[in-house]
DNA sequence: GCCAACGTTGGC
DNA sequence: GCCAACGTTGGC
């Protein structure tokens, strides 16, 4: 089993909305970055887990864990003209953009803010990619360790 | 293949 | 709202 983190904008789909998507289920639909989209199609794999991160919002950091439930797929809201996530290039028969359903296992009793990762930047959460200087990914992967330590923080 | 311009991300 | 970081685009 692999370990992950997904970002997502509480403004536009936060915890609370996952919590009340039928079956606690939604399709992570929207990336269009390659790297993002590489690890969703190759890479993970249903029972993963991943943390639920907010971000750019008022207090970014760690809200919950979410499972893989479906491994990936072609997102269909790159073949949608009305869709903001629209990209022409991609078709049904050369899909370009990947997504994966994941459910909602649970909250955390507590979010972990970016600020509490950071102190621990040099020490025990050095190397997580979340923390590297101008990380923009969305999706990216956690190791064990750094899994087991962020989440005895809770 | 280089690289400047541009758009997006996301913390603050 | 600002702005640094960085991915993408497109002219050459």
């Amino acid at each position: 089993m692999s370990f992950w983190l997904l970002k997502s904008e509480p403004a536009v789909f936060g915890i609370k909305a996952l919590a009340a998507a039928a079956r606690r289920t939604t399709c992570w639909d929207g990336v269009r970055n390659y790297q993002a989209r590489n690890f969703m199609r190759d890479e993970m794999r249903v029972g993963d887990r991943a943390f639920f991160y907010h971000s750019n919002c008022a207090e970014p950091g760690i809200v919950g864990i979410v499972k893989i439930v479906r491994e990936g797929y072609p997102d269909h809201t790159a073949f949608d003209p009305g869709d903001a996530h629209y990209d022409p290039q991609s078709d049904r028969a050369r899909p370009i953009w990947y997504m994966v359903d994941v459910a909602l296992e649970r909250k955390l009793d507590r979010a972990i803010t970016l600020s509490e990762l950071k102190a621990h930047a040099a020490g025990a959460l050095d190397g997580l990619l979340l923390l590297r200087r101008g990380n923009r990914l969305s999706v990216l992967p956690v190791s064990e360790r750094h899994w087991r330590f962020i989440l005895a923080l809770e």
